[in-house]
RNA sequence: GUGGAUGUAGUUCAAUGGUAGAGCACCAGAUUGUGGUUCUGGUUGUUGCGGGUUCAAGCCCCGUCAUCCACCCCA
């Protein structure tokens, strides 16, 4: 009896092409917050319900995964990083110093319908500022998106910036802060259903004037000082909120990042947990497919585990939704071939002397493959072809005596007789060099 | 979770209820010194899966699974 070798919904295999990109991607991105000083750290994909539940709304409730396990225990698998992050930094805080920066890339798991870029299993990639409540801080988050998503070769992206904190400053000077989070909720639609439909949800929670003053701030334009002016005023003037937005977009000026950051105050997320500033980030030539990389301030969360006060500011890049993105663009950053050569298997009995080369090019930095068995050449070939292997070694007897070898550049089909191992690594780093000038 | 569309070879796509097809890719053999050509032959397949209607189902009906779209929410 077979089994039928299928997987979940929403859950997917990725094969050496995808996950070599996949890979690829998750350096970069590490190296990028390295240097920045974000220190990676890990924490259990299982956790107890009742940690993960702590400040969720019922929406998280209906899309986490929750079992009992086979002790009996009520146990969830995360559903993001930054929930988990709060309890370990509630836990470790005495082992710890702050502020404290780091990096987290892992899976998390979300039982909610399947879409293009949506799935119940994918990577997300967090980094936070934890222990500090500064406008350098939630700055350094922005630019290290802007940074991260330089470095992996993106250049048409809009991180739009807001401040929770401002809309409920300005709900509040309205008298209208009870529905709060409905209202944001609303608002968070607009570049989706439009403002005439947003108008009527608005209506029906409130009444028409403040509707319409709701409106006004959440379509305040692009250019910034005329749409922070308005924010300002229709919030009732200066506050620490509007300073804090102000400082920030004075920094991104001052660094010349204008073209890449936005002041939206449409944008609120979702996650009630945001206490500060918030962003989203929109593919400009796929907007369809959603907010790559959101985050925000939030000052409270590890207060559900510790009587410490630990503020935090971070964002958290949707890895997966990012290269369903690129794959649709068609613009994946794929490096090509891992492996520099193949040493093709001519005669059963050298296979000592295929594997001694090989060792020889890697001592050097090569990445070096043996075919393990003497098939036909035309199916060594063909493997070479598949795996996109630039180079073939031939190793045959004439070339065992003299100490030289045969090398086929296999893309190009030209041939490299009675070279020595030098001459070979020689013609394949100046080629690497050469594809990589190229790219 | 709710509503809708779709599901045929590895892939891109055909087939009025009447015997499952084409290109590319793939495999074997021949030819090319050591693979790009050409020739010959071949698998291209439980038509997603399971039922039902019918003399007969890829096609019609029901269920189920998956993908995509909208809602919800979000990375």
């Amino acid at each position: 009896m077979i089994i039928e070798p299928r997987i979940l919904k929403g859950f997917r295999d990725s094969l050496p092409k995808q996950e070599r990109i996949k890979r690829d991607l998750i350096h970069s991105l590490e190296m990028q917050f390295r240097t920045f000083g974000f220190e990676p750290i890990d924490t259990p994909a299982l956790e107890y319900t009742d940690v993960l539940l702590g400040k969720g709304s019922g929406e998280t409730d209906k899309q986490i995964y929750r079992f009992l396990d086979n002790g009996k225990r009520d146990v969830s698998m995360r559903f993001d990083l930054t929930v988990p992050f709060a309890r370990f930094m509630a836990a470790h805080i005495n082992e710890l110093y702050e502020p404290f920066k780091r990096y987290h890339i892992a899976k998390v798991w979300r039982g909610e319908n399947t879409q293009k870029g949506r799935f119940r299993e994918f990577y997300q990639c967090d980094f936070d500022i934890v222990g500090v409540d500064s406008m350098s801080a939630d700055f350094e988050i922005l630019l290290m998106m802007y940074q991260s998503l330089t470095a992996i070769g993106l250049d048409s992206f809009t991180i739009k910036v807001s401040h929770r904190g401002l809309f409920n400053t300005f709900l509040a000077h309205n008298g209208i802060q009870e529905q709060s989070a409905e209202i944001l909720r609303t608002v968070d639609k607009l570049s989706k259903i439009g403002e005439t439909a947003v108008r009527e949800q608005l209506c029906t929670l409130t009444d028409v004037a403040a509707a319409d003053r709701i409106l006004s701030f959440i379509s305040c334009g692009k250019d910034f000082k005329t749409a922070f002016a308005s924010l300002t005023s229709l919030s009732g003037g200066p506050s620490e909120a509007s300073e804090r937005l102000e400082q920030i977009f004075g920094m991104i000026d001052e660094l010349g990042l204008n073209d890449y950051f936005e002041l939206d105050a449409s944008i609120t997320r979702g996650l009630d947990y945001y206490t500060g500033i918030v962003y989203e980030t929109i593919l400009t030539d796929l907007p369809s497919i959603g907010s790559i990389c959101s985050g925000g301030r939030y000052n409270e969360l590890a207060s559900l585990y510790t009587k410490r006060s630990i503020p935090g500011v971070g964002a958290s890049i949707g890895l997966d939704r990012l290269l369903a993105a690129l794959e649709e663009l068609e613009s994946s950053t794929d490096q090509g071939s891992m492996v520099d050569l193949i040493i093709f298997a001519l005669d059963e009995h050298d296979f000592s002397r295929y594997h001694h080369t090989a060792q020889q090019l890697r001592a050097r930095g090569l990445h070096v493959e043996v075919f393990p068995t003497k098939k036909k050449l035309q199916q060594q070939f063909k493997y070479a072809q598949k795996k996109e292997i630039p180079f073939g070694l031939f190793i045959g007897e004439d070339e065992a005596a003299s100490e030289t070898f045969t090398m086929k550049n296999l893309i190009e089909r030209e041939a490299f007789e009675h070279i020595s191992i030098d001459d070979a690594y020689t013609i394949i780093t100046s080629h690497r060099e050469h594809t990589i000038d190229k790219s």
